[in-house]
DNA sequence: GTAACTGCAAAATATTTGCATCCTT
DNA sequence: AAGGATGCAAATATTTTGCAGTTAC
């Protein structure tokens, strides 16, 4: 578990350095999204406020991560499937926010749907967001 | 036309301000959807961003401008459709930021699809943007 | 006249940048 | 040893809050 966390970091050229297996072992151990400020409690007064914005943002351009929009101003990020690599991450899956309990999803098994664009209009990217409640809170 | 925007206010029993009113006019005149910084920068300098806050808080309690979550951490608004009321929104359509221009619009005539959730997952709203180039950028 | 709205000041938060030091390779 | 990563300090930017003065009704 640990050697995958390293093996991740290697395969996309990054040092192996103890914040970077510490955030990225948050990520991997909690099915939800973590926004920058789950990660700053999580991890307990451990490193700086600063280093987590450089390695959110190191992972993001790497494609181990991706960000998932909220209307609230938080943005959130999320573990990419393994077939995300630098440059060309695919994210066809819809997310999923619990009013409930708060945390976001990935569901990776609900694909995004085909929208029929108006004349003139060309699709590069969609993004899906469903909000409502969890399996565990209702 | 001037006289629609007061007749927004009054429906929603707001007070017709000077701030107001500019700020609706400003939604009002542009087909896309508006950040906050956007809308300083529009007004120029005439009003101050605190009562720029205030004001889209209130047309967003009021139902009268809605948000449309994006990626990049900068909340956008847009005017609702008249059939909006307070408390319950119904947001249908499907989003459209064009990675040229950089404009929001609002599709008002693509419906957000269905979306078929795993078992135990209930729906309350949904989000759809599409990111791609508008008719106006090709 | 009263309640609501605005603008200023200031506080609280959040984000970015520079640089010296430390760690990974 | 060299380059990259971290941590601290500080500069910026963003958002919120309190309060006095002004405006709408």
């Amino acid at each position: 578990m640990t050697n995958d966390i390293k093996e991740i970091l290697k395969k996309n050229q990054l040092s192996v350095t103890a914040s970077r297996e510490k955030i990225l072992h948050l990520f991997l151990e909690q099915p939800g999204a973590l926004a920058h400020g789950d990660i700053e409690k999580k991890a307990g007064e451990k490193f700086d406020r600063v280093t987590v914005y450089r390695t959110l943002q190191t992972f993001v351009e790497k494609g181990i991560i991706h960000t998932i929009p909220t209307a609230d101003n938080s943005i959130r990020y999320a573990l990419c499937k393994d077939d995300c690599a630098s440059g060309h991450h695919h994210d066809h899956h819809v997310h999923f926010v619990c009013s409930s309990c708060k945390n976001t999803f990935c569901l990776d098994d609900v694909v995004t749907p085909n929208i029929k664009l108006p004349a003139g209009y060309s699709q590069q990217h969609i993004e899906v967001v469903v909000e409502g409640v969890c399996k565990n809170c209702r």
